[in-house]
DNA sequence: CCAGGGTGTGCGACCGGTTGCACAAGCGCT
DNA sequence: AGCGCTTGTGCAACCGGTCGCACACCCTGG
């Protein structure tokens, strides 16, 4: 491996003004400075992280956690594209654990072995106890969503609001008239704010027959099986927490031999790729994870350039009308939200 | 942050006494041992990585490099699980990069920095240059997937040939007679070697009409095009080379009015979640992401244990026969290959 | 001719671990 | 008492960078 050293020595400097002179520091004269580039260039000279790291603090690495759940699905697999895609645009790279059901011991001794500049972490609810422990570790942590009950917590979210109300108003436009849920799990931020969009159109929570409001955990599968059960109650539209639970919702109104979107619409939440390959193609919101994962980014980032107190930042995301809730028209339309 | 010399302080011994300590050096007495590892504890001590791998020059830290493209899709979130995991088995990281059409820059100067112990690569096609870079860096390197047209390469990969043989068996058995096919890119060694036993069942190549193969890119899209292309030639099957390609053809076909599997029948390969989910559900090929992935990092431990020349490992793939080839019996069985 | 200031460079400490080697203490033996 | 061996511990160097500070040199002005 080559050294600062034998740069240094090939270019009859000092490791200091070797050093100084990669760096771009004024003090370096022109042609020191131009030598020393030429000959580190000339070694194939890198610089070893590990020795930077020792002695500046700073690593360049970010940690990024991911529920494993969210792997079996694109979501997790966009989620981490995005930070990554995101953290190489500072030149910074990424670390990736898994999150099991309970913390592994592995991330927090990893998480605080001093390698990591920051953390990125995505969580599916609130307030799971090991959260505590990274966030008061003093590491810049940043939350992917709303998550976590502290008001000192950065987070870089999706704006479920705005979209989510204007879904709601495109399905009164369209006429259903007793629209039902499969809403998110309790406790995960996004599956509660889309749910209390839902609870507001629908005029309050004493409004709401509670035969039509059915809780899944976002899979496919949660999605088919509350479906299901809704149909007993009679709904002409289901609004469902994401797009995996549309699509498991989708199979099982098909299975019960009902026409869609003319006897019952359907809506869903993410705009995965899959949601506009499916047969009936898929209403739902679009968001731009990229986008999330820049902004979770420019937090850290942020942070550790000194910036007190939490950072907290939403992307808007977007209403995107397809055939499974168009009933009055055949021709696709977008809107914004 | 806690040091390697205050818990060395607290316990009344050296900085190497208790290093040595913490890592159950035989020499250091049981008292002190004890000693040591109770301060450790009681202080929250945490070793640091950096200053570790400066010493040692191992990080326990692995690269993986990920083709962009793959993270589109639930293949590459399986991917990086199943590295993630697997090494998070032996208490190593992983730090993750996604190439894009071409090697990042960031992706090369990382990769030789130091802080990587090894590096598992999954590449797109053979051959693409920047490979031979890393293979000649003298980190150790495993591929995922038979790549490379190099001798000295260590992989990880899935045994297409067995399973795409009891593929193409059980088609014969279906009695499909016109059986067209959309094979993976070429130069991608998966695309290959199934490619390569459906021209064997076919009985060569000179028995194949030319007009029945398609070439697809992996993604849906190009299975849906591809699909609408053969439709002209009047096959009465078509084997995608993978779950993507094989929907995308789904959805062409049933566009074209076409019932399956009574009209035609549709495989795929890769038993992706969705290919489960469709309403006609796939026959496809499965295979254990997980083992591959666990496969990968032991090569890289072996290797950077010593062992010279390239490791090799093939994981077994299983057909399972579901209802868009079955056109014989409704039942779904399931067939080990 | 010398004080004062600016410019460019290098010494050496430091980051936090690991490890070769010297050494001290305790023991049994002759 | 003296020798040699075992056992446990600590000194100090080292990994490869960064950076505070001292210093050498040159130029300028009084």
């Amino acid at each position: 491996m080559v050294t600062l050293a034998d740069v240094a020595r090939m270019s009859a400097t000092s490791r200091s003004t070797a050093s100084r002179a990669l760096k771009g520091d004024p003090r370096i004269s022109e042609e020191t400075a131009d030598r020393v580039r030429l000959v580190a260039k000339a070694l194939g000279y890198r610089p070893n992280v590990a020795a930077r790291t020792l002695a500046t603090g700073r690593s360049g690495i970010f940690g990024l956690i991911v529920p494993s759940s969210l792997m079996d699905d694109v979501y997790g697999a966009q989620l981490v594209s995005a930070v990554t895609t995101a953290a190489g645009e500072h030149d910074g790279g990424v670390m990736l654990w898994l999150s099991h059901d309970r913390p592994s011991r592995a991330i927090r001794e990893t998480v605080s072995n001093g390698i990591i500049d920051g953390l990125v972490v995505s969580i599916l609810a609130q307030n799971e106890p090991w959260i505590d422990e990274l966030l008061d570790s003093g590491l810049p942590c940043v939350l992917i969503g709303r998550h976590s009950s502290r008001t000192d917590t950065s987070y870089a979210a999706i704006d479920n609001i705005t979209a989510t109300r204007a879904l709601m108003e495109h399905l009164r436009d369209q006429g259903y008239m007793r629209v039902a849920t499969i809403r998110g799990p309790i406790g995960n931020t996004d599956a509660e704010e889309r749910h209390s969009v839902f609870i507001e159109a629908m005029g309050g929570a004493d409004q709401i027959d509670a035969n039509l409001v059915a809780v899944g955990d976002f899979s496919y599968e949660s999605g088919y099986d509350a479906a299901a059960a809704l149909l007993r109650h009679g709904p002409d539209c289901i609004v469902a927490g994401n797009d995996p639970m549309a699509m498991g919702a989708l199979a099982a109104l098909r299975a019960a031999g009902l026409r869609i979107p003319e006897d019952i619409g359907v809506s869903g939440w993410d705009d995965v790729r899959d949601a506009n390959r499916i047969d009936v193609r898929l209403t739902t919101v679009h968001h731009d994870m990229a986008a999330v994962g820049r902004e979770a980014v420019e937090i850290l980032l942020k942070q550790m350039g000194g910036v007190q107190g939490p950072i907290r930042r939403t992307v808007p995301a977007s209403l995107v009308i397809r055939e499974s809730t168009l009933r009055t028209s055949g021709n696709e339309k977008e809107a914004k939200a």
